[in-house]
RNA sequence: GGCGCUAUCGUCUAGGGGUUAGGACGUGAGAUUCUCAAUCUCAAAACCCGGGUUCGAUUCCCGGUAGCGCUACCA
């Protein structure tokens, strides 16, 4: 029997953006898998890319992962400060006849760059350089050479030596048995000439190092794995789990990108989505729990269920508006104090200076009405404004009737707030009686004295609008659209 | 171009040799109602194409097509 060993599973984004969709996604599942086997999560930054990293992408990352609730076990680690371990690693793989030191100036072994589009260099990949590898000057130089080349200050790289017949393969948890021709797989590099790993190096030699027993990343890295899957076997290392997650696209089909809008986890967090809801869109999108028929999961119920033989197959594309629809119903669900809790420093944030116990008194009449967090702004304006800003007389006409009806209706509407109890039932009962004597339709009589009190046509229930602005506002405001018909 | 992977409603998906192919988002209609939202009901909507295997394929196999990925001293 197989002695099953602690899981340990690994995040390991590159700092040279920010975490984007994908990442989160990738970064979740690894999450669930461990909290679902008490397993391990380590966080590490590949950071190799001098270039192209920076520490900016690298707290934004960190601070996508702390908003999405994604707490790490161990890390962040940073390859750019275990250099030593690649370099040891490459040195081993070259002493065992692995590797080989490559003197030529960066590109013989690999096909030239290919501009985004442009139509790939036919023949190219036999051409390609050194099909037969042994026809590889560097390939074929002794090692004594080699060594003598370096010792006079020659840079070199140094690559693997890729087996000229025969094919690799693995086992993927969630593609299944995935094969390809070494002739396919060129030499590829594993150090560059400045001494720093490429991906492949890197992440080998890190997953063995923290002893990471199951690899859960992007399928974009199916055809790399039989590379490292060499690269584990030259050192003589178990191999690990691979399942790779399908990619997540754009509403167009191609991957996702900054010309699709929000790709950044933390755009989300800023727009009022709750972590909850997005974790909880993102584990069904290309996973699904054995009896997929709910779609509001918790994240006990996520640990729980979550297995790799969920995973699917295809890819899948991001549907921002189920995500919305996803939200709106953790909001709703969301008890209204903490609801509140939630909104308020997005209200101040906006400059209202507001107390927290008037918010909650507005937020049950917003929750159901509000999509993102942010939605509070623009839902309840009209409760955190002082002065309503300037509308449409036109708006205060009922739908049966005219202008001379609706500042009737707003004169009684005066004379009765003026003297109503100020709670819901009590004004309920009061207007409706008023629309009664005066013969008008609930909606006749109700409607301008909406569009008086919020602005607008569409509002929160009535009564319980009034009743949270006070008779003192309530009367100000409909005093104030009286004034402006014009008599 | 080469290699690899994938293919169920518009989207996310369930399912699987015989099903009215299920659910969710979205869409349309209706109900409710002081407006909007929420809620409820109903509806339209899918197995990429062609061969094979089979009594029977959407399901299994092969081919095609399409999409995606990889093909860097990026990750």
């Amino acid at each position: 029997m197989t002695q099953t060993s602690p899981v340990r599973v690994r995040f390991a984004p590159s700092p040279t953006g920010y975490l984007h969709v994908g990442g989160a996604r990738t970064a979740l599942f690894n999450w669930l898998y461990a909290r679902h086997t008490g397993g391990t999560f380590i966080l590490r930054i590949e950071d190799t890319d001098f270039e192209r990293s920076t520490q900016e992408m690298v707290e934004g990352i960190l601070v996508g992962m702390r908003w999405l609730g994604l707490d790490w076990d161990e890390g962040p680690y940073f390859q750019s400060q275990r250099l030593e371990l690649y370099r040891a690693t490459a040195k081993r793989l070259v002493q065992s006849g692995h590797a080989y030191d490559c003197f030529c100036s960066k590109q013989p072994h690999g096909s030239p760059p290919l501009a985004e589009g442009a139509p790939p260099l036919a023949g190219f990949a036999k051409a390609g350089v050194f099909t037969a590898k042994d026809d590889d000057p560097c390939r074929c130089l002794s090692r004594e050479e080699a060594e003598r080349r370096r010792a006079q200050g020659e840079a070199a790289a140094v690559r693997f030596a890729v087996p000229e017949s025969g094919s690799t393969g693995f086992d993927d948890a969630v593609f299944g048995p995935i094969e390809i021709s070494n002739t396919e797989i060129e030499d590829f590099v594993l150090l560059r000439s400045d001494g720093v790993p490429t991906y492949h190096l890197g992440v080998v030699a890190d997953d063995i190092d923290m002893q990471v027993t199951h690899i859960i990343r992007g399928a974009d890295h199916l055809s790399n794995t039989p590379k490292q899957r060499l690269i584990y076997e030259a050192l003589g290392e178990p191999l690990p789990v691979f399942a790779h997650v399908p990619l997540i696209l754009g509403p167009d089909k191609t991957r996702l990108s900054k010309r699709h809008g929000a790709t950044s986890v933390t755009a989300y967090k800023d727009e009022g989505f709750l972590p909850e809801a997005f974790r909880n869109y993102l584990a069904l999108l290309g996973w699904s729990p054995p009896d997929a028929t709910k779609e509001i999961v918790s994240d006990q119920e996520l640990i729980s269920l979550f297995s790799l033989e969920g995973i699917s197959k295809s890819n899948a594309v991001f549907d921002r508006t189920k995500l919305e629809w996803m939200n709106a119903e953790y909001i709703r669900a969301l008890p209204v104090d903490e609801l509140s809790d939630r909104l308020l420093p997005i209200v101040r944030a906006a400059g209202y200076s507001i107390e927290a116990c008037k918010l909650r008194q507005i937020t049950p009449l917003i929750r159901e009405r509000i999509k993102l967090l942010r939605d509070v702004l623009t839902a309840a304006d009209f409760f955190l404004l002082n002065e309503l800003p300037p509308y449409d007389t036109a708006l205060l006409i009922p739908q049966k009737g005219d202008l001379a009806m609706a500042s009737k209706a707003l004169e009684r509407a005066r004379e009765v707030l003026a003297q109503t109890d100020f709670n819901h039932q009590a004004l309920d009962e009061a207007l409706r009686s008023a629309a009664k004597e005066m013969g008008l339709k609930p909606g006749q009589m109700f409607q301008p004295i909406r569009v008086a009190v919020t602005g607008r046509t569409a509002s929160p229930p009535l009564f319980e609008t009034l009743e949270v602005l006070g008779r003192e506002t309530s009367l100000a405001r409909i005093s104030r659209a009286i004034d402006k018909i014009p008599s």
